[in-house]
DNA sequence: CTAATGTATATTTAAAAAATATACTCACTG
DNA sequence: CAGTGAGTATATTTTTTAAATATACATTAG
């Protein structure tokens, strides 16, 4: 049995006759009435009792015409998914996500999917540097990281640019009175910082930002968690230096944001993916949407 | 996109390599290049991402893998299942019975499951009559009926001969103290007969058992159902001349039986079926059943 | 009994798939 | 860092397979 005569089967049970099967599939009689004819031989089983011109279907034929119809409804509808996959109009897509860069994604999630409602979105979430081990692997396509992080081997977008803040416990800046705070004054102060697991990231660029002017700070808590740094600020334990991004999925009740006074230290965010390698039409509608 | 590009692809998936799915298939490696890549072609996507030697599925190239294992496997049970049908080993038999032979028909299912317990049954009941209509509307493959009936139409094997019986309440029995009765005692008693409700069914040949011995039958009451009959004579409204199987399914605690003494009117059960039409395997392995 | 309609068989023709020959590409190795 | 091997791609020829043509056969309706 092959496919092509399970069709013509199909198609002449849903005719009822050769002939009229025949002009449905653009072709003469004669080589539907044999290949049917191969089909029952093949099978070793009558699919149509005949007698003179009427075509009855046998209870084998019955059941044969109800799992081709359903296997040809099947192998529509695949072509149907898998163009729409390549047409990025459907399927799912697959994106990594550092967490302070979550309001970045989820805006642009809301957006997407205003033009593209039937994608659905895979999401993990991660460090730089783990993210870029799973662009690797395959098991993300796209990730939104923060720089500084080794790119070369990845094509990327610049996202957003942003200053880093400082966030200190609301009583502490009450002393002050300011609107803004400098490095110098954020030596003096236990600070907590957010320190990635791996790679090089962030954590050196702000320690550069104190030994530049001859200071050393005065760490004394890293974490890779913001929540938890912010946390701890809140209990007045220290003060910190973040992205202004980060805070946006905080609930900060007890925190003051000031801006730093005498150094801009900036943060870039990027999404990235593999350079030179096939990526799915849906995520490059993605990155297009950034672009624009 | 036909369904042979699609077994390629599949192939090719599973061995992750051309040259390897091309010797599987048993053919050259270029056809297979070609194949596969008219497919992407056709579908507008790439199915791989290749870099080198090395393939990998993209997201649509995935999403296709696991349709087209479904349907391969779909395609693989039904050529199994239809060719099983085609053998009798499996599938459903419809069969039509009358009530007064379901002792037969339950006996044979139960004989033929032991040797064919893939096969399924459907079972309707209904006279005589009613039962050729199915037939001839192929509603039902066979049917086991009893004569006398028209059965020019059909092809028929006869499955059992046997007497009618007179049935009284146990308290009109006990005056004879008799084991059998004549057709003249029972001209006296009020009868109930079963009546087919179309075509002409055992009622008119016990009219005539009568008849020939210029006796008239006092009958007061006629149904075509004979739980009903039973009923009523266990309830001593009169006595009935029925075949003897067909006090096997009636719990019988008021009655008495006895054989007809001066006559035999005999019942003869049959299984027919239509004569020049395409009967399932199984059916004619279970008409067999009843030949040896 | 004949015309019309549908199916089956045999033979020829055309289309499509596969083979052959060969070029190209990358990765590994000495 | 050229050479080799394993794999893929392209162009052309060959083979296979499916479809068309011609025609015979079968059944039903008028």
């Amino acid at each position: 049995m092959n496919v092509r005569q399970l069709h013509y089967f199909y198609t002449i049970a849903n005719e009822g006759q050769i002939t009229r099967a025949a002009k449905k599939l653009h072709m003469a009689q004669p080589p539907l009435s044999q290949a049917l004819k191969a089909l029952e031989n093949d099978l070793g089983v009558l699919l149509f009792d005949r007698h003179g011109r009427k075509m009855e279907l046998t209870k084998a034929g019955k059941v044969l015409f109800e799992r081709a119809t359903h296997i040809f409804q099947t192998i529509d509808d695949t072509k149907t998914e898998v163009k729409e996959i390549g047409h990025g109009v459907s399927g799912s897509l697959s994106i990594g996500c550092v967490k302070s860069c979550f309001s970045y994604l989820i805006r642009n999630i809301r957006l997407f999917r205003t033009v593209y409602p039937k994608i659905t979105f895979k999401l993990t979430e991660g460090d730089s540097f783990q993210l870029t081990e799973q662009l690797k692997k395959r098991d993300i396509e796209l990730a939104i990281v923060r720089l500084p992080l080794e790119i070369d081997d990845y094509a990327s977008y610049k996202i957003a640019t942003e200053k880093y803040v400082a966030v200190l416990p609301e009583k502490w800046a009450k002393k002050w009175h300011k609107t803004a705070i400098s490095i110098e004054e954020l030596t003096n102060m236990p600070l907590l910082l957010l320190h990635r697991m791996s790679g090089r990231g962030q954590y050196e660029v702000i320690i550069e930002a104190f030994q530049k002017r001859g200071l050393k700070p005065n760490i004394i808590c890293e974490s890779p968690n913001v929540d938890m740094i912010l946390g701890l600020v809140n209990e007045e334990i220290g003060v910190t230096i973040i992205p202004q991004s980060s805070l946006l999925t905080f609930h900060h009740s007890g925190l003051k944001i000031l801006p730093l006074l005498d150094a801009t230290i900036e943060s870039e965010s990027m999404i990235i993916w593999l350079e030179d390698r096939y990526l799915s039409k849906s995520a490059i509608q993605f990155i297009e949407m950034f672009e624009t």
